[in-house]
RNA sequence: CGCGGGGUGGAGCAGCCUGGUAGCUCGUCGGGCUCAUAACCCGAAGGUCAGAGGUUCAAAUCCUCUCCCCGCAACCA
């Protein structure tokens, strides 16, 4: 069984998550669901950023231990993730035993490598902003933000020789031009690549909230260096059998556009040294955006997930958030926006699609098919509908997926225009004609529900036991001769018509 | 000259690489139907493709310049 390992970026947390991380999360969870259905063994992980400086500063604002506050913040996203209907196979923590273990093993083998050096870490650093800024960016030899002096500081640091690894990482991506995708931000970082690589310090002297070099425990691992490593260490690293074996190297790390450079220059320079296999690819997406400005705290626009969950449900969310915004790009979301679609696609077409033929089945049948087979080119459309949906998953297109899936609906909702079942109904001479269209129905909103589970599963499984099909929707999978899925059962009183998604009313 | 993305009917986008009747979703208007969440189906109106110049038999599509938005520039997904 071939096997299919996908990664989220860890989340920092100094903050709840807001609508952008929930966007990336989502999006993970569609693919990994896909690919479920696809039949792979899929492996997704997400997890918890938890050490550095500001954690810690967090923390103490809290009046709270560290430890005690990542307790709290890791019980708070995993739940906000499971509200959203995020079906990870794994959470890692920074701060778990076998997390550190994987960050030791690692940093051991690079300094194995002869890869990393004791060296002095200096530049202006503003105390405000935690930071150290270049010559070039100070105003008037003045923080630009806090318009105090910096101070000059010099520490002794570790420094792992990224320099060494430019030439090795512009042949990995002439080799592969799938390790990053979307193609402009692959182009963006090859030409910071061929601009040279600095070295990079990788430690903190005197910082006590991290985790201790092997080799000199008065330093902490870097922040970043440190989190990169969850992606092998969830799966087992440094061991190499079972877990490791099995899912590494990762299929796709699913991250934001502003972290590509950690993901797609240190994390494989990061490897290469340590002579561990790279992962395959990495999605590098973009933004949502709220009423067209970027998600800030200082702009006090920061939209919760959890509040359009709670009034509309995460499916509708999760659409939302799918359709309007390809990985490739950034996207907006505004609340008109979401109404109209959630009414245009949801409501009306998906939903009314679900309540008219439901109700028609119940009304004329009793509720129970008599037939179930597609009819009048239906089955073409499926067919090419489940080919399409394919080819755009397998690109990270979910958005095309969604699109696929509706041509079924499309279809449907014309086809009860075209056939008229009120008419059938009245005439007995056309009963064998009106078994026929319900079946083709319930077909239709069978196998649109089956492509629509990795967007809006927990919609999908409604409409799936309403036409109580088994097994749960979650357990099947794409037919191996790329046919149709077994039909709904004849005979059998199908569950109530229920609007799938009540109107929003303005 | 820091790097990059974008400006296409009221809105959001596709088309541009590989020039040749400008396409999709929503909205608007008109019609049909009544199973259904005033939902569904059909049809129509609406764009000199930011501006200027150039190449060409022919440009939204290629080239040059200008204007306007928006990102990124080592720790915000």
């Amino acid at each position: 069984q071939p096997k299919f390992y996908i990664t989220t970026a860890i989340d920092y947390v100094n903050n709840v998550p807001h609508l952008g991380t929930a966007y990336e999360k989502i999006a993970a969870d569609a693919l990994a669901r896909y690919k479920r259905l696809a039949g792979y063994d899929t492996r997704f992980t997400m997890g918890n950023d938890e050490h550095s400086t500001n954690v810690e500063k967090a923390a103490r604002e809290k009046g709270l231990e560290p430890k005690a506050y990542c307790d709290q913040m890791a019980v708070t996203f995993q739940d906000v993730w499971k509200r959203l209907d995020v079906s990870y196979d794994d959470f890692i923590r920074t701060t778990e035993p076998r997390h550190v273990r994987g960050v030791q093993a690692l940093f051991a083998k690079i300094v194995e490598r002869g890869d990393i050096y004791k060296g002095k870490y200096e530049g202006y650093y503003c105390v405000g902003c935690e930071r150290f800024y270049p010559e070039k960016d100070l105003v008037d030899g003045r923080c630009p933000v806090h318009k105090t002096k910096p101070e000059w500081l010099s520490e002794d640091n570790y420094f792992f020789k990224l320099s060494a690894y430019a030439k090795p990482l512009l042949d990995h991506y002439r080799a592969n031009p799938e390790f990053l995708v979307p193609e402009i931000r692959r182009n963006e970082i090859v030409n910071v690549i061929e601009g040279g690589l600095d070295d990079i310090s990788v430690s903190r002297a005197g910082a006590t909230w991290g985790i201790p070099l092997p080799s000199d425990p008065g330093h902490t691992v870097y922040v970043w260096f440190d989190a990169l490593i969850n992606y092998i260490s969830a799966v087992g690293y440094p061991s190499t059998d079972g877990e490791f074996r099995r899912y590494w190297p990762a299929d796709l790390h699913v991250i934001g556009k502003d972290i590509t450079r950690f993901h797609c220059i240190i994390w494989p320079a990061m490897l290469l040294s340590a002579g561990v296999a790279l992962p395959k690819s990495v999605l590098g997406h973009g933004w949502v955006h709220f009423q067209g400005q970027k998600l800030s705290k200082s702009l006090g626009n920061i939209v919760n997930p959890l509040d359009v969950a709670e009034k509309y449900g995460a499916d509708p969310l999760r659409y939302f958030l799918l359709k309007e915004v390809p990985l490739s790009r950034d996207g907006d979301f505004t609340w008109d926006l979401f109404i109209e679609r959630y009414n245009a696609d949801l409501a009306n077409d998906w939903g009314n699609l679900f309540t008219r033929a439901v109700s028609m089945i119940h009304r004329y049948r009793d509720g129970a098919l008599a037939v179930a087979e597609p009819s009048d080119g239906l089955g073409d459309v499926i067919a090419s509908a489940f080919r399409d949906y394919r080819v755009a998953l397998d690109r990270y297109a979910i958005e095309g997926g969604i699109e696929a899936a509706w041509t079924i609906v499309r279809r449907a909702n014309r086809l009860v225009e075209e056939r008229a079942p009120w008419n059938l109904a009245k005439d007995p001479e056309k009963s064998a004609e009106l078994d026929q269209l319900l079946g083709a129905l319930a077909v239709a909103l069978q196998h649109a529900a089956f492509l629509l589970f990795p967007i809006m599963p927990a919609k999908a499984a409604l409409v799936w036991e309403t036409l109580r099909l088994t097994p749960p929707l979650a357990d099947t999978r794409f037919p191996a001769d790329g046919g149709l899925l077994p039909p709904p059962p004849t005979g059998v009183t199908l569950g109530e018509s229920k609007p799938l998604f009540p109107r929003i009313e303005k």
